[in-house]
DNA sequence: AGCACAAATGAAAATGATTTTCATTTTCGT
DNA sequence: ACGAAAATGAAAATCATTTTCATTTGTGCT
């Protein structure tokens, strides 16, 4: 964990949400850091692979991050306002555990994001 | 309805689910037709809007598309040969349906991929 | 402290998908 | 056939993200 993850992270506690590298490169200047946009992208790439932060896509491509628990879990994601919600997959575990299993493969991993609108939109 | 408008539809006809912009333009181009990668996106957009085809975003950040409404499947991949088998996805699209309604979003839509290593490899 | 080597940093360049510009071609109505 | 409007695509622009690389910082060792 070097000096930009950490700031990075701590960032991201302040905004409490989703906000883009960029954002959070800005947030962190405005808060008086010294920090390079090259630093902030490489702190967020080694935070989602080590699964402390959660990555994803809005519909203009551009990605959003924000800080997660470890559980496997997946998005309810507004296609309009982006906002997310965590949803329960038991049921998406067996599903891809069951298929898998039907092929013969063996080491099975699975991504899978639900798409909607949300309520207030 | 445009010409390119036409030839991307037929095109993602042919494919039957999900293609990006650029692999569509490839399918295009040896399938013998003419056509500049431009006009694929502009068709590809204003199909979009439309609502005749639906767009998403892989987690690298590059836009998929498909015709709207046409029965998806999703697809078992090897990680190690690349070898992909489609499969039957009925209880991952009640799942979707249900944790969509549980939080009151409409319009749903889902991705769905599951990794594992073939029998082969 | 002093030295050597690994890790971290960031500015600038590269990348790659997508969009815009603009000059040319095609289509369509009269 | 004529002119306006729409369509087309090559090249340039854009924009988020990644890579390169020279420099700085940290760490362990003597």
């Amino acid at each position: 964990m070097n000096k930009s993850e950490i700031k990075v992270i701590s960032v991201l506690e302040r905004v409490g949400g989703f906000a883009s590298a960029q954002q959070l490169h800005q947030l962190l200047l405005r808060g008086g850091e010294s920090i390079g946009l090259t630093s902030v992208y490489r702190a967020l790439q080694s935070l989602v692979d080590d699964k402390i932060v959660d990555q994803l896509r809005k519909d203009d491509g551009e990605a959003i991050y924000r800080l997660c628990g470890e559980a496997h879990h997946h998005h309810l994601v507004c296609k309009s306002c982006g906002s997310t919600v965590e949803i329960e997959g038991s049921a998406l575990e067996k599903w891809a555990k069951a298929m898998a299993e039907e092929h013969g493969y063996r080491e099975v991993g699975h991504l899978a994001e639900v798409f909607g609108i949300c309520p207030k939109c």
